[in-house]
DNA sequence: GTCTATAGACTGATAGAC
DNA sequence: GTCTATCAGTCTATAGAC
């Protein structure tokens, strides 16, 4: 994956000004972040943004909806893969986030705000509709082990609410966790891979226990 | 708690402006926040926010403040009650802080985009500092139960970033959820309502997984 | 394509009337 | 205390030189 914090010197100027407007976009969002900003950050002078992006807006966007397509990207492929267990989807799942989230540590909170600010117009960017249906393979598999496990009376988007949490949360909380705790990045790093095996049987015995409760 | 989100009709103008800050702060975050939009929220003037607060920053740092008080209150007392099990206290938490955020949804969102934006400056402020060291009764409760089942091998920060992330995290989503699931404001709220109970058996749950693995 | 200079709109803050 | 009017500064976007 080619997500490169920093910028190539090879790139077009077209390129390096979008790089520049993503790092500092994420950083501070949109209504903080001056087009001075993006153009001292890109090394290029403020008029070539309006040259090469016809607004600022324009360019925010454009850079959101890059930003939700790494996010949303290969899913479809993983959830939809005949030949994975429901386990093994869960455990591809969470490696696969964690190492996007590891290289991309700004992009949950920079998203969840542009969300929240204006729900409609960034949901309808999202396209993943595809997944809205139950046409996806893990539902049935899931559906599956419901059936066998003569299990959860709980509802299923709790699961999804928790898988989702427990993966993306500690990355959207990273600056007050590292500093409570007094470590360093690589550290919080650290833990974040070690969470890669844990989150996978952490969801199972929460499920487990729906199972059990009376 | 009183924390009602309408402007309350027999408050001091004061006291308006300042609820009305809270509301636009709240939804739309300091740097999109403009002192005319909240001149309009309180139904007074522009130039009555310079009267009673000096400037728009120092109304943004004092409801800052009033927010993190909230979000630590009485948090003190709850993990430092040696009449409460561990349990119990596990479960007066989760119920306290989603009972809070079901009254202030939009809290968690706004105070993590604030601490990325300045991480030093505001977590000075979350004056929780008793609560760093390991004085806490519930950290010789937790110290206790590790030692009683030769638990756990993994790191306790996990636990802890389990614990907020599943209480937390679902509120700081709650647009994006509610969209994917197609359900209302107060069905969202039932949802939480039930995760009341839920957490504390999946923490539970959780710290059991990691006493059973190799 | 890239720059400097500047227009035009908006923002936070204040002066001064009542 | 509350208002209107306005200043001074900053922002995005563009015009025009090279």
């Amino acid at each position: 994956m080619k997500t490169d914090q920093k910028i190539e010197k090879n790139a077009s100027t077209e390129e390096k000004i979008k790089e520049a407007a993503r790092i500092v976009f994420t950083r501070k969002g949109f209504a903080a972040t001056r087009t001075r900003d993006i153009a001292e950050e890109s090394g290029y002078n403020l008029a070539l943004i309006n040259y090469y992006f016809r607004s600022k807006e324009k360019l925010f966007d454009m850079i959101m909806v890059e930003h939700l397509h790494m996010f949303m990207q290969s899913i479809v492929g993983i959830v939809n893969d005949r030949s994975t267990t429901l386990n093994e989807k869960l455990e591809i799942l969470v490696a696969h986030y964690i190492d996007m989230l590891i290289e991309n540590p700004g992009l949950p909170l920079f998203i969840l705000n542009e969300i929240n600010a204006d729900p409609n117009k960034l949901i309808a960017k999202i396209g993943v509709d595809e997944m809205a249906h139950d046409e996806v393979y893990i539902i049935t598999q899931w559906k599956e082990l419901v059936a066998k496990k003569k299990a959860p009376p709980i509802n299923p988007v709790h699961i999804i609410m928790n898988l989702v949490s427990l993966t993306i949360f500690p990355f959207v909380a990273s600056p007050l966790i590292r500093n409570r705790t007094k470590i360093s990045t690589e550290q919080f790093n650290v833990l974040m891979e070690e969470r890669k095996k844990l989150i996978p049987v952490w969801v199972n015995a929460i499920i487990m226990s729906s199972v059990k409760q009376p």
